[in-house]
DNA sequence: ATATTAAGCGGAGAGCTCTCCGGATGTCAA
DNA sequence: TTGACATCCGGAGAGCTCTCCGCTTAATAT
């Protein structure tokens, strides 16, 4: 009877550990609205979950794999929006498009910025060569690197679209939104427009 | 006598402090050289030198700034040989003097990787807006937008070098640069030549 | 030489991240 | 039902960052 279930996830999650990691999830979710991600403390939202730091641990290595499962739906949900736009807009130019998929991201990373920016302090998370732990990058990478192409098919085949998507990406990363933002004082339109005469010549 | 002095910085160094720091400096470079600067914590380094954890914090506030100042002689000689570069090749096209300036800073953060990235995992270091910690960022972005400035200067004013300059700074920080050399595979060369295709049109 | 005082020292300790492992407990097969 | 066992729990504890504060000491004024 579980064989088929046995098949798709190697054994089920047993029931303890399910309602553990509902716990948490509940706990972080209102230590997180009530003093910010970053006052929260993995010690806090297993106290207030009712469980051994080790329990939290093994579930979650750090604070950014926790806020990645606190966001995991909007996630999606955001690349649905994407997709949905592209399809609706398939006759467009690819620089159009591009630009339009910036248009969905901005405001989706002003108001996930800090889940997305997560536990940064975490030496765990050094490990990590970038920031492709990330779910954002590697989706919107692929999404941009079609798009780079798309508008270099009638020119030269530039090899280059992977490089300028990392480079259209980490420009547009929590720490460099931000920064244009709150340093520079950009207001979200002009960051858009930089970015577009940056790294979308046309448009 | 020490009227000059004290006009110069506010009170001299104690003799004692001057000492400490000396001994924190030898300490932390052997240490550094030893075990790799990520493997070595700040009570490490206080221990090897012989002082209490609260006179080394007194001095650094974390790892990143006891590095900085661990290479600070090195970044006045980078921008000596920039400066000197740019002397050099006054009469060359700012597009062409642009890429001189990253083929010397790229075996610059080569050798030095270690050192600027610092502490990052630090609680502190976090609440920093961006990396404008890096000594690097200020002077190098002041060089990029002068040039920048100057290859639009023909055309039109385009009043986003300040922000095509910070693209290109993110583009060639650490994390970023150690990305497309470890995990997209990119020799410093093909970087270098991705980076002036994206960044300055026709070199 | 001595007093004054700002600067510096150092270690105790709070609170954190993360690990480890003995014991408990759900799950599955028989 | 029961036994076997993989999984999970929980908390002790190592080691870290960083702060606080009473004490010490070097520099200066007298």
């Amino acid at each position: 009877m579980s064989e088929e279930i046995k098949a798709i996830q190697s054994r089920m999650e047993r029931r303890d550990a399910a309602e553990n990691r509902q716990r948490i999830l509940v706990a972080a979710h209102k230590l997180f609205e009530q003093h910010g991600v970053d006052q929260v403390s993995m010690n806090q939202i297993a106290a207030e979950a009712q469980i051994g730091p080790g329990t939290l641990y093994r579930r979650y290595a750090n604070k950014g794999e926790l806020c990645l499962d606190l966001i995991k739906d909007s996630v999606v949900r955001f690349f649905e929006d994407i997709e949905q736009y592209l399809l609706q807009n398939q006759q467009e130019p690819p620089d159009h498009r591009l630009k339009g998929i910036l248009k969905i991201y901005m405001p989706f990373i002003e108001k996930k910025a800090q889940l997305l920016t997560g536990g940064k302090g975490s030496a765990s998370a050094q490990r990590l060569p970038y920031q492709s732990q990330n779910p954002l990058y590697n989706k919107m990478h692929q999404i941009a690197v079609e798009l780079f192409d798309e508008m270099a098919a009638a020119d030269h085949p530039s090899p280059n679209s992977i490089f300028k998507a990392d480079m259209l990406l980490i420009a547009i990363s929590i720490d460099s939104y931000f920064y244009q933002r709150d340093v520079r004082g950009y207001s979200p339109d002009e960051i858009l427009e930089h970015l577009c005469s940056t790294f979308i010549k046309g448009v």
